[in-house]
DNA sequence: CTGTTAGCGCGTTCAA
DNA sequence: TTGAACGCGCTAACAG
């Protein structure tokens, strides 16, 4: 391992000042074309990288934005990260991802971590366990531009892309009603969230609108897996009044739903018919194939980049306020 | 947005030498304790934040570790970057994931990046593009410990966990003779990297061993989706001699390939057998279930970082070269 | 216990 | 066209 080089390394070795290397570096106009051209291969030759720490010090932001997602093992997550990473990389920036991990704390640590190093911006969605928004309001105390997506801080002056999970649901929850179900359940996560909450009122809502008595909500705070979908489908069968349809925010906890109804010998849709937020591949492998609410990840990675970019160029003020509502999608397949 | 706050602010307006100031912000016990506390509540009032680049320029690392793959909704990257995102964070390290998008020239960006940061480590695994080591040779230049796993450039000196990828497909290829199938296809990516070809050549290792001699290698260099999956069987039943079994590194391609299957009226396993790479969970509520080859993430993920740490505390030295090797496992379901 | 000073690497004055 | 000097925020070495 050798020493870094420097542009005083560099001034050193060609016998000009350190300045005129700056200059040269950053092809400034007023350098002897000879000397410039000598610099840029000496540079060139020795691997010479700028020290961004010396030139953000300075003032001067850097091109890395950062994305902070609860879990990155999650379609949704993982597909809108693929998608920004992309859209991000053509305009110049490079996408940095972080994990909460639906946990506070850690959330904390990484908006520390953004504002020490002064990224350029922050597209977040914020972990389940988050009801505090200081850690997100120190970023605009620090001027560093933030755009929400999905998940948000109601609290907060920041444009904010969302996805109409009220109406969604509420059609969704409609749709089955039309179908002839009677005994819909709802699965979601903690209802302080904005995404979880709006489906629950999309849920209820619609049940008030047809007069349906039959109302069971569950809010589940423990990790989804399929295990704990299997579980579930024991509890709800395991009551008087067992659902003949459910809509869930999880499509692993569906999976297990669905694996759990087989062991039952509960037809789908016949018996049980199942509607999952999400794009999962498994729920197209599946038989039958599950219906999904969709909710465009394109659109939602574009319109967030899109907003942060215009922040971070000046474009569009920091702190204020903006919502973009993304429309989500019933794909109608086999399971209703 | 205000002035971010310094500690010579901070000293100016306690009517103390900035010195102080970040003394007490480090708890150096050579101040006094008023004075501490004093600094410390006016910092935390103001919420006072180290801008790290002003450390860092003085030759401190940090502590962002920057883990780099291919793709980011791979099911085998996201299990890797959660699983490695929590070891880090429990030793007190930020994970910052970059996704190549399998482009060199987003690999070199990434790099250059990470290098004008000044992170503590980097832990990759290469895009299928990537023929040239030029920029990952040049962390080590810089003095900063570069961890490979999985996909690997071989003329690197640094350690590297890899999955034995030609032990367990010799083992899935032979399982596949035992069973009786004869004519056994071989779905991969680009052989220019290390776990295809040794995927390639375990295969064909496997066939030689027991005097197969239809053989059928497809190396694929697009990205791999259903649809081309769906269009792979095409193909491969359009031959004169029909594959009975494939074996394949891609679950998107095999969940492809089952569904043409169906509309083929193959029957699995009778007609075609399947084995896949991977722990996508599609392949679980598949029916049949597929049998799949399952090279355990969290092993690699805990083994990678382990090893980066090691380089960060100088522990072991940059530049030195270790193979640590994983073991995958065949998972029996009932696509054989 | 506290203040002074110097320097990390860079870019931007201002002066030549 | 080039050089000299300064300062971004912070810490370490030294002095008091």
């Amino acid at each position: 391992m050798q020493k870094r080089i420097t542009i005083k390394d560099i001034a050193k070795e060609l016998n000009v000042h350190h300045s005129t290397v700056s200059r040269a570096l950053r092809n400034d106009p007023r350098v002897n074309e000879s000397t410039r051209d000598m610099v840029l291969a000496y540079a060139r030759e020795h691997d010479y990288q700028t020290n961004m720490n010396a030139v953000q010090l300075r003032g001067v932001t850097n091109n890395t934005v950062a994305l902070i997602v609860p879990n990155i093992n999650h379609t949704f997550f993982s597909d809108i990260i693929s998608h920004l990473t992309n859209a991000a990389y053509e305009s110049g920036y490079i996408i940095s991802v972080f994990q909460s991990n639906e946990d506070f704390a850690q959330e904390v640590d990484i908006i520390n971590t953004i504002i020490k190093q002064n990224y350029a911006g922050v597209i977040a969605s914020i972990s389940s366990r988050t009801t505090d928004s200081k850690h997100f309001k120190l970023l605009n105390t620090f001027g560093i531009p933030l755009v929400f997506f999905d998940r948000m801080c109601d609290d907060m002056q920041t444009p904010k892309v969302l996805v109409n999970n009220y109406e969604i649901t509420f059609e969704a929850t409609e749709y089955l009603i039309n179908k002839g179900y009677e005994r819909i359940a709802h699965l979601t996560g903690p209802t302080h969230i904005n995404v979880f909450n709006d489906r629950l009122r999309g849920y209820t809502n619609a049940l008030v609108k047809h007069k349906h008595t039959f109302e069971l909500n569950m809010e589940l705070d423990e990790e989804f897996t399929i295990e704990l979908g299997k579980q579930c489908l024991i509890n709800l069968m395991d009551a008087n009044e067992k659902p003949d349809a459910i809509i869930s925010s999880s499509t692993l906890l569906t999976m297990g739903i669905a694996l759990q109804a087989r062991e039952f010998n509960l037809r789908i849709p016949e018996d049980l018919a199942l509607i999952v937020f999400g794009n999962h591949l498994g729920t197209i492998v599946m038989q039958p194939q599950l219906t999904t609410i969709s909710q465009s990840e394109y659109e939602i990675a574009d319109l967030a980049f899109e907003l942060l970019e215009k922040m971070i160029t000046r474009e569009m003020p920091i702190g204020e306020a903006c919502t973009k509502l993304v429309n989500a999608q019933i794909i109608y397949r086999e399971s209703c």
